[in-house]
DNA sequence: CGCAATTATATTGTGCACAATTTATTTATG
DNA sequence: CATAAATAAATTGTGCACAATATAATTGCG
């Protein structure tokens, strides 16, 4: 009977060690745009949006304002993104692309595919993995 | 047809999710026996092999010295390990357990299956992301 | 209306994670 | 043998990630 306690035997290092590498795939890619991953993350959701609060955009990145606030004034002085609280409710916080922002949708356009060939796995894996994780992350 | 460029197209958007999550999970847990999950990596694998160089734990972990030297720091400060720089290369730091540091093993004993529960997910899926996971990461 | 509870963001503090560089030591080579 | 190259850790600097708390605005209830 294998010690659970073992490196070997744990599901969970991996994931570890895959999501670190997957950022590391994506850093001299993302280097070429100014971006982070986080910050890829942001410009995703707004270039579907346009428009997002702070808290609109946390709960879809999972992330808190502790986390996404020093990081969008990060985006807002490189010019991606620009913060403006709302006259309506002085609490919120809209965050919006600028013009250069949404320019830089077309410069992103081939990431996906050149991360896909650098990590070289089949798509059916692919669906697999997104699947079991989806399916883990509902609950 | 979709945009790839849309975060539920991408597969590493869950995968980035699913390890801080596990990583939550595991936060209270941890909690307990004063370690992070960085640091409770370090233990499962001195829990294994008792003495290990920076450098050998940097390589089973996948992590540089700019990580490890503070983060072991910590952990002699909390005093699970000893860090000791050999007289035959005194470019070698040598990590070991302390007595307190071996003790701690029995108190992590219950974490893995506590764990499994919290996330309540089938072995079958588990073992299926594990191999899918471990096969990508071999490249 | 007045004030307590809630909500939205910001701040503070700790701990990774990693690139780039530095320091010290060891090894290999001319 | 001297010194250049290589190796092992440590340091410095930037950027998350998140807990805990603070601040300010809004809402709801008596």
């Amino acid at each position: 009977m294998n010690d659970p306690l073992q490196l070997n035997e744990q599901v969970c290092f991996p994931v570890y060690v895959f999501a670190k590498e997957i950022i590391n795939q994506y850093r001299p890619l993302l280097e070429a745009l100014e971006l982070t991953y986080p910050q890829y993350l942001v410009m995703m959701v707004l270039w579907e949006e346009e428009v997002l609060t702070v808290n609109q955009l946390g709960e879809k990145l999972k992330l808190d304002s502790g986390t996404l606030t020093p990081l969008l004034k990060r985006m807002q002085f490189k010019g991606f993104i620009s913060r403006d609280r709302s006259t309506v409710d002085e609490r919120i916080v809209n965050i919006s692309l600028t013009e250069k922002g949404k320019f830089l949708k077309e410069k992103a356009s081939c990431i996906p595919t050149q991360l896909m060939e650098s990590m070289n796995v089949s798509t059916e894996d692919l669906t697999t993995l997104k699947n079991i994780i989806t399916k883990i992350l509902k609950k």
